[in-house]
DNA sequence: AAGTGGTCTAGACCACTTT
DNA sequence: AAGTGGTCTAGACCACTTC
């Protein structure tokens, strides 16, 4: 994949198409390419270059080019690669890094994001201790099973009514007290093999799991918080009074492409603990 | 103002400092510059050159040189005020655009941020109605006191116990349906002359009064998250039934120079509403 | 010593806005 | 036409890591 440089646009953005238009021309580009790709039938979304470099970067990650924990190739060999400059590329990696796609270490290099890692562990763990520091709960799987996609589950997880979704419940705990209560839906299609035996040998975050066995990595999520009380068989599940109330959490979460893959309701008791957010 | 150049410091971090040492030799620097500043006796924090230019930025925003809403000099006027070049400033705006400080706009200017804007009135705002647009709430003015500050609003705000604080409760209402019942207190000391008249003749949202009215600008919050029952009081201020559960949040605002300025307990109705949240 | 990302500069051209 | 921020390139040197 040498020459993936061809396939970059350099190009006016909203701009009317006039044959070999040119946003950046040879004498402000780098010496000795000739990369100027024609114009005629090209895709009508124009961007800035490094947006598209950054786009071919994504591209390989989602690909498995590059996985999560690896090294991806150095900036001045992607400048090669992709036959723009080294400012290019590292404005497209800026954004990436921002993002949480990829994680730079001076003088190592730009690796894969992952979720076998310290750094990574809280950015999904919102429910902090009220006093102490923040520690990895105790999994206890409850529950998993093969069903047939309710539509409300379907429309989140964009598949069809009726397919194949694992669901699994859990239960986890701080210090040995029940805390959480999860219910989460995954496509049947992504997660075969999906046991409640590996998730209970597993040990570490979900996500790392999901990462590894199943190729499938998180990058973001999207929660809706309300409130409600528990019903009878949350109380027993929790180990608290019916009635006691509780932070409903609903999450979608995606993977590369913003596609959903998970869909997870979260029951959190928040006696001891409370959701952290910063407002910025 | 125009010698602020002077004051910034172009150093090896964390080396030890030798005299003369300076990491951008003159060579590297602007052409005609002769601006490497002393060594000796400077303090000990280093930081790259466009952290400096970013704290020097950020400093005057908080002095009130450029006021909300205001245009901020352009690039190549800060570039030469600092005697750095334009690539310098431009990272410092940067990171001040990115965290929210200052808004660009191409062709026009860079702006400091201002709670006047329809982008910013939902940042610090994060409850949606499940079905429909989000849309601004009306505001009814319960109560507005000066009292005490007791033990633990005084540790969060960092001013001493008993020191004049303003306390002011309010219910918001979507579609006039009561929604949230908000408890705020503020340091008296900024907040003088705050009456409920203020409050209730001004129309949008009250950091923008804030803003205009006593020039304190938020720049951040953070929150805490709980689920609660009503109580009694509770329910009949936003006309529920006692023991509904309700989302508990609890925040602390902050302004320039990360100074808490704003303790707030909000209690959300989450009926036909959600606490939306990304995660990334 | 070599390679990586991090910082800084300089200069060019573009898109957008205002004069 | 002039001024602003936005993009792209090129080259230099630094700090950090590994060999």
């Amino acid at each position: 994949m040498d020459d993936a440089g061809v396939f970059v646009v350099k190009l006016q953005p909203m701009t009317s198409i006039t044959p070999n238009a040119n946003l950046y021309p040879a004498s402000a580009m780098s010496s000795g390419s000739g990369v100027a790709a024609s114009v005629a039938g090209a895709s009508p979304t124009f961007s800035p270059l490094y947006q598209q470099i950054k786009s071919l970067i994504t591209q390989s990650l989602q690909s498995g080019e590059w996985k999560p924990g690896e090294l991806i190739p150095s900036e001045m060999e992607l400048a090669s690669r992709f036959k723009v400059s080294q400012g290019t590329v590292r404005k497209a990696i800026d954004e990436l890094s921002a993002e949480n796609l990829v994680v730079r270490r001076q003088g190592k290099g730009t690796f894969v994001a992952t979720h076998h890692e310290a750094r990574a562990q809280f950015r999904f763990l919102r429910l902090a201790p009220d006093e102490g520091v923040p520690h990895y709960p105790e999994n206890r799987i409850i529950e998993v099973r093969r069903l047939r996609a309710p539509a409300e589950v379907a429309r989140l997880l964009e598949i069809k009514s009726g397919d194949s979704v694992v669901f699994i419940r859990r239960v986890q705990s701080f210090s040995g007290v029940p805390t959480i209560l999860d219910d989460l839906w995954l496509p049947g299609s992504i997660f075969k093999g999906l046991t409640a035996e590996r998730l209970n040998e597993y040990k570490g975050p979900m996500y790392g799991l999901f990462e590894t066995e199943f190729g499938t990595h998180m990058i973001r999520a999207s929660e809706q918080i309300r409130a409600i009380c528990a019903d009878e068989t949350v109380a027993q599940l929790l180990q608290i009074e019916k009635g006691t109330p509780l932070l409903n959490v609903e999450r979608v979460s995606f993977t590369y492409g913003d596609k959903p893959v998970e869909l997870r309701r979260g029951l959190y008791l928040t006696s001891q603990h409370h959701y952290r957010n910063e407002l910025s």
